[in-house]
DNA sequence: CAGCATCCGCTTTGATACTG
DNA sequence: CAGTATCAAAGCGGATGCTG
């Protein structure tokens, strides 16, 4: 990218990380941790090749991200964000939080990914019976399933299957993103094709309140 | 901007606001507040006219920014946030932060603004000396003065002079901000051009304390 | 003068194919 | 697996011209 050229911090921000790709780059290894350029391109739906590898490059360059050869029972290079890559964090936060409203648009072809909506999901939920014992409910959207474990007021998300989950949620992504972070109720929601099985006290546990300026339709 | 076509938040979010200038526009318009076509294209050197009116149209339709044409007196249509466009205010800070450290590279052909140098302190200063009685010191710097006004614990950041500062800093903007921001003191802030006058104890009572990552050198 | 629209050369991106 | 090579299409930068 051709630089700003502007005595001012976000333009010079930009001027590293405002190239168009970059941020989703950084979102994958942020999310998923030290990826192979496979894993990245899988995570990139749509991006040319030569596009990841000049991206790549030039993260590199700016100390963002470091490469790395993996030990031997692997053998193949990781790509992993080094402390400065890290500290984008925040801002990566903050774009998902204003960009949660347009989460109720899906267009039609959009691709989806579980490690993007366990994200959402990381940003909006919390254990709301911290006291209540452990449990654990899947999540059946996205390409993978996701798990959820309430306890003691926060609550672990995995990608995975769960072995003997106490719930079970399922349905398309948009319809389930709109009931856990609160904005369709579970009646609402099995309307757009969402089913589950399990305890009420389950998904109410996990369920988010109403909150202002993220909604989901 | 072609769409990335990815359901996740941060991607939909980039589609909106990830185009070049995008962004850069919104931070005029949070730091200057409603501003005129020409004002804009003041605060952000290098953009071609076309681009501008292109960006601010696709704004508008993206419901961040409305055109409003103004009052008899002036005569003149002005573009204003609205409050969807406010929201990424904190998404605007935290791009700050994190390109705090990059203020030490002063291109040498880097343009200057003052209310680009304003929004940096207001994000890094904090009266320490909340039981003092108000003071005002003067920035000259940037293409036109920026004063400090400590007061109850907070730092009001105007452009324009103060009628009777009770201390005057002038100099080059990246020495001016590595003092303020607490990276350089005084006597190495004057080896590179700075000059102060006034009290001392003004000066350290708006100075940062060195925090971890933000370092103009 | 403020607020654009048009034209043109250049750079970046996207899609696909190919390689160590 | 981890890229490079190629080429058409889209986007950008700069200059200029038009309209109230």
């Amino acid at each position: 990218m051709k630089t700003y050229g502007e005595y001012c911090s976000i333009a010079k921000s930009l001027d590293v990380v405002g190239d168009r790709w970059t941020l989703l780059i950084v979102r994958e290894l942020i999310l998923r941790g030290a990826c192979r350029y496979t894993d990245l391109r899988n995570g990139l739906p749509g991006i040319a090749s030569n596009l990841l590898a000049d991206r790549l490059r030039d993260l590199e360059a700016a100390g963002l991200v470091a490469k790395e050869e993996a030990p031997p029972p692997i053998a193949t290079t990781l790509f992993r964000l080094t402390s400065r890559g890290e500290e984008l964090r925040p801002v990566l936060e903050e774009l998902m939080r204003w960009g949660m409203p347009l989460m109720s648009e899906e267009g039609p072809a959009d691709a989806v990914r579980s490690h993007w909506i366990a994200g959402a999901l990381e940003l909006g939920l919390s254990d709301r019976h911290p006291e209540d014992a452990p449990v654990s409910l899947e999540l059946q959207t996205g390409h993978e399933p996701i798990v959820l474990k309430p306890h003691d007021g926060t609550i672990d998300i995995e990608l995975g299957s769960a072995e003997h989950p106490d719930a079970i949620l399922s349905g398309p992504p948009k319809a389930i993103l709109g009931l856990l972070l609160g904005f369709v109720d579970l009646p609402e929601a099995e309307a757009t094709g969402v089913t589950y099985q399990g305890d009420h006290g389950i998904l109410a546990r996990v369920v988010a309140q109403k909150a202002p300026s993220a909604a989901p339709s």
